[in-house]
DNA sequence: CGAGATGTTCGGCT
DNA sequence: AAGCCGAACATCTC
């Protein structure tokens, strides 16, 4: 489920919880998803401060506590957060539970690809700081993409967008999605991009983050009726500009569904 | 019942 | 030697 618009909306299911306690948690502690991460600090420093803030970048959340605590949150595959009432049992995939008066915040993880941390410092952690520019903030340029396009010449340019570090928070939907609105093959060569695909990436990249943004990250409401999202998982997709059948392979490690008619790859 | 899934990381190979 | 690729991780659903 979760790409940047969803990771954000996950972020807001715990705002019901803000400016409130922490009464105790509950972990599952020897699951993967605590992998390095400092476990006491949850199960003792937590109790008793409060949720001050929270933040969504790329797909990791960041959650502050008093105390100088924060909680990291990657939802990997499968995780999302959700509340529900005071003392609530945790079930078998709710792997971190934090009880206050009012209500209980979970997160859940079938899968366990999903990542907690938890630092004690006064300012936010450095794997938060250090993360890249947001695909819709003024630093992500059309010279900054190219220049990682050139040095990754030789990746399909599908895999190059699911790169976190170049396309932060965008992952195999948002690529397919970005991928057929610029008419581009995602098997294409990102070295071989001419100037008028490299500007139609640059700009459906952050029209679909945008909008997502604006409509899956708020209240899970669908994006507009038009985009391949409505049927890039169906058996026998049609292409929502010429209804031709939809093209699927795994491109760059992952299943990738485009219109062959459409999307043309240059040179 | 087997294949595949909206993700990351690691190890091997070029 | 940077960088590409496939495998592994763990569980559920179609």
């Amino acid at each position: 489920m979760p790409e940047l618009a969803e990771v954000e909306f996950n972020r807001r299911q715990w705002d019901p919880g803000l400016g409130e306690k922490i009464l105790r948690t509950s972990i599952h502690a020897e699951k993967r998803i605590f992998r390095g991460t400092d476990v006491a600090l949850l199960e003792e420093a937590l109790k008793g401060q409060k949720l001050l803030h929270s933040e969504a970048r790329a797909k990791q959340m960041l959650f502050h506590f008093s105390g100088d605590l924060w909680l990291g949150v990657h939802l990997g595959m499968t995780g999302h957060l959700r509340v529900e009432p005071p003392g609530f049992t945790p079930e078998k995939h709710d792997h971190l539970a934090l009880f206050q008066k009012r209500r209980t915040l979970l997160l859940r993880d079938s899968r366990l690809f999903g990542r907690v941390r938890v630092e004690q410092c006064r300012t936010p952690p450095e794997w938060w700081t250090s993360l890249p520019p947001a695909v819709t903030s003024p630093e992500w340029t059309q010279e900054v993409l190219s220049t990682f396009l050139q040095r990754r010449g030789k990746l399909a340019v599908k895999g190059a967008i699911l790169v976190q570090s170049a396309f932060p928070g965008v992952g195999n939907w948002m690529a397919d999605e970005i991928l057929w609105r610029a008419r581009i093959d995602p098997r294409q060569l990102s070295g071989t991009l001419t100037r008028t695909q490299l500007r139609r990436l640059w700009e459906e990249s952050r029209y679909v983050c945008e909008i997502a943004l604006a409509t899956i990250a708020v209240d899970y409401s669908d994006p507009p009726a038009d985009w391949l999202f409505h049927v890039r998982w169906s058996r026998v997709g049609r292409c929502p500009r010429d209804k031709s059948p939809l093209q699927t392979a795994t491109v760059g490690g992952r299943t990738t569904r485009w219109c062959a008619r459409c999307q043309k790859a240059r040179k």
